[in-house]
DNA sequence: AAAATGACAAAAATAAAAATTTGTCATTTG
DNA sequence: CAAATGACAAATTTTTATTTTTGTCATTTT
């Protein structure tokens, strides 16, 4: 026979599936099926249906930390990286949600089933603009403060912007205005 | 017989029933039962049972903006209103949340039956807002700005701490850690 | 002996049948 | 005669019966 089953493997025949047949409706046998196997080898790789959907939520989330790991490496101002940070989560998202609200959602829903996975994903994002907020303040751009603090207050503060359970809001005409108006105080402040 | 049936008794009577059977078990025939009347007869007071369902929703987020237009009628200084303002709001919603999870995803749930009651609901809550930031700015505690604008992006950037969509991140043990973060960052901004 | 299979019980999902609810309206009530 | 009723069809929901899926494991394959 040929080489034995890779978990990788069985991820993209997974993700196929679920794409096909949508969430509530993909099996595990539809699964082995599709990888041509039977649907006890598939538990011989996977504890349970619930571990092999949580796998392809996770990697699904690193599929949007990675692009943004190499805007934090960019050459340029923190100012300038911190916008493109920001421009490019929240495009990824919202582009995906309006494209194919389904499969978006499904993807969410599959990602929220790994709690671990969700705040690990949430966790990396944040010390991703913390490194862009420490350049930020080594380089007088922005004000002395606690960088990780600062990073956590800028993407909660942006919650309605990139948080997936809001999605259904980003098709409003005003989204980018909104936006812009947030993004203003997060930097200027409404006090002098 | 008795006066003819009044729209907030059938609302009353209504909400009893939802809290009781909960928003899928509830049906017309079990509200006209609870007031003694036909199901037909309320037809006569409302189109549909959404039309119903939506009254509820709306009256219930009547209860949410009262006591807010009190607190901008106060005295006091302006941000001492403006955070007693967001206090009031993100308590009264964390308390319900947390206390009885279901009501209060059920009165959501109503809620956005009706759309425009919602429109309608968060443009009243801004334009509270912008009364408060109106004075500071007159009273020279803030500065200098479109208070509808600046209003709108501190009701946006605190989303997550008010939007029902994200309730069930309300329990987590930083969220005020958190709320601290963002509201600091909206009053004195990143930069310099 | 490592990897895969397929038969099996328990749990879950689906489909078909039965019962309830929604919404209308001609008739009745006060 | 304004307000309420209750019988009715169509739509929706609930119940029940049937089928499929999940997860295990002793056996088979390479």
């Amino acid at each position: 026979m040929a080489a034995p089953l890779a978990k990788e493997q069985i991820l993209d025949t997974a993700e196929e599936v679920l794409r096909r047949f949508g969430l509530e409706k993909a099996s595990v046998v539809d699964v082995a099926r599709a990888l041509g196997v039977s649907h006890g080898t598939l538990y011989r790789h996977f504890p349970s249906k619930s571990a092999l959907r949580e796998a392809v939520g996770e990697r699904w989330l690193k599929r949007v930390s990675i692009p943004l790991a190499e805007i934090v490496k960019e050459s340029g101002s923190s100012m300038e990286k911190l916008q493109k940070w920001f421009q490019t989560l929240i495009h990824t998202k919202r582009s995906k949600a309006i494209e194919d609200p389904e499969l978006f959602s499904m993807y969410n829903a599959l990602a929220e089933e790994s709690v671990e996975g969700i705040t690990a994903h949430i966790n990396e994002l944040i010390q991703q603009l913390t490194e862009i907020i420490e350049e930020g303040i080594r380089k007088n751009e922005f004000k002395r403060s606690d960088a990780g603090q600062v990073a956590a207050g800028i993407f909660y503060g942006t919650a309605r912007f990139h948080h997936p359970a809001l999605a259904k809001e980003w098709t409003s005409p005003n989204i980018d205005e909104e936006f812009r108006l947030v993004w203003n105080l997060l930097l200027s402040g409404l006090k002098f």
